[in-house]
DNA sequence: TTATCATATGAATAATCTTTCATATGTATA
DNA sequence: TATACATATGAAAGATTATTCATATGATAA
């Protein structure tokens, strides 16, 4: 803490911090929200979800939509269904994979607001 | 393709694949998304974004909010703003950092609305 | 203008992650 | 039941990243 600090900047300051703890996640809950970040913080993955914000493919079609190999798109599909970006369910041969829920699609949506910032 | 499709079974799927090419962002936006999703996809990066959600702070009172090392903490601030998921302004001596935009707040608060379907 | 304070940064090491290749699993069909 | 098909997975190599230590920068105060 800065040492020339006035009585009322200590006060608001510790006021500041019990908020902060007050709201802070535990421990787990910060690695799961981080983890699920970094599942869609992948170029090859987030381009993944992003076919399928288009509507359910199974992982024949992603493969061709995103353009790649099949073995690296069914562990990228492993990453985002762990972290609950994605479902899978099986129809005969195949599993078809859609985005998990609404708050993905929102997640989608405002990141791509967020881009559109920069313009 | 699988060899067996229906005739009918290929066009919807030739309409999917258009949707999606027509709907996919380039590679440069893809990598810039990416690298946003990244930024805050480290339990120690996420950590300040949480702390900064609750109102304005500076290198030193984050660093005790967060529980770090100032040289981590000033890394992962660099982090954050070159990916505009905050802001600095400078303030005398100190340097104070805020959460960049109200896509940031949203994302943060999908992100745990998201974890608590956990539950 | 020198000393001090607050923050930033470069380089290096250690840790983590992505992709690929080879192969396994599970489902349907002959 | 044997074969083909769609997808999944283990291991390993290469690439990427986070943290630390030492030091630099920029601002204020003496």
């Amino acid at each position: 803490m800065a040492i020339n600090d006035s009585p009322v900047e200590r006060a608001e300051h510790e006021q500041r911090l019990q908020d902060v703890r007050r709201t802070m996640l535990s421990d787990e809950k910060l690695a799961t929200m981080a983890a699920r970040f970094k599942a869609i913080s992948e170029p090859s993955r987030l381009k993944i979800l992003l076919a399928l914000s288009c509507g359910e493919l199974c992982v024949e079609h992603l493969t061709q939509a995103v353009g790649g190999n099949q073995s690296a798109v069914s562990h990228q599909l492993k990453t985002l269904k762990d972290n609950k970006i994605v479902r899978a369910r099986r129809n005969g041969k195949q599993i078809i994979y859609t985005v998990a829920d609404e708050h993905i699609m929102l997640m989608i949506k405002t990141a791509k607001e967020h881009l559109d910032c920069d313009e």
